[in-house]
DNA sequence: TTCAATAATAGTAATCGTTACTATTATTAT
DNA sequence: ATAATAATAGTAACGATTACTATTATTGAA
């Protein structure tokens, strides 16, 4: 059966105080007090808690995984530059069940997942962009 | 400035040919006339075409990237047993409007990206596992 | 039709996020 | 208390992709 672990609640804490981190940010934020953990050990806690519901894995391609608390339904954006994620709105549920149906019945596949992946340009980098001479 | 070259022709009829093919998947294809041919030749050209837009990368989370001649817009479905991509219906453009002003305002973030990730069980997959002993 | 400049290539090494492995440590039900 | 066994630390391995380098091939101009 599950048992406890002092690292595992070090990764919880960590989530909360940093925002959407990787599994590398949150291993290096927890090797300023701890430095004995172990990057597997994050992954594995972080792999369990996603897997059981506890918390959301945020995968986009090109960009390691991030992991967010906040559990409840909603989207996110990733900055192309900094690579940095934000909260955004949910999906609407009657669109989302539109192309639930209309796919199903042209491909045959039963949907299970369904994400809609947004990137973009955050405010801070484009006004990098802006200033730069 | 650019050139032709027989190996991009090659990667070309190999992308029509197969259904929605890895970069491996090309690589094994064209090995079979073409032994000589290199992997990382196979990913240049596809990412020169794809960055030019000449064909669709399809990046889903967990596996290797897909390509896709058809360039007009559509979704795509993936299986989460065998990994075939399938396509389905575009986004919605008023929905795609909404959920962008809405980000925008809320996040800052301009979008230049909105992609709908899909995943499911295909058909096949499907009965396999209702057959299973 | 050469031919020099330089894209594009083949082959291989390196990268990076993540998972797998293994011996050790820590938790927990009895 | 203690035996069974999760969970760990540390390290090795993996798979997709990119980077590197010497060689080959294309092409615009002489």
């Amino acid at each position: 059966m599950k048992r406890t672990s002092a690292q595992k609640e070090m990764i919880k804490n960590a989530l909360e105080k940093l925002d959407h981190p990787t599994a590398a940010e949150l291993y290096d934020e927890i090797r300023k007090t701890y430095p004995q953990i172990s990057l597997g050990t994050v992954y594995r806690n972080l792999n369990s808690m996603a897997d059981g519901g506890e918390i959301l894995r945020i995968s986009f391609p090109d960009i390691p995984d991030r992991f967010d608390p906040n559990i409840h339904e909603h989207c996110h954006v990733a900055c192309i530059k900094c690579g940095k994620v934000f909260d955004t709105v949910p999906l609407p549920p009657d669109l989302i069940n539109l192309i639930n149906e209309k796919t199903q019945e042209i491909t045959g596949v039963k949907i299970t997942e369904q994400i809609l992946f947004m990137r973009g340009i955050c405010r801070e980098c484009a006004n990098l962009e802006q200033n730069k001479d």
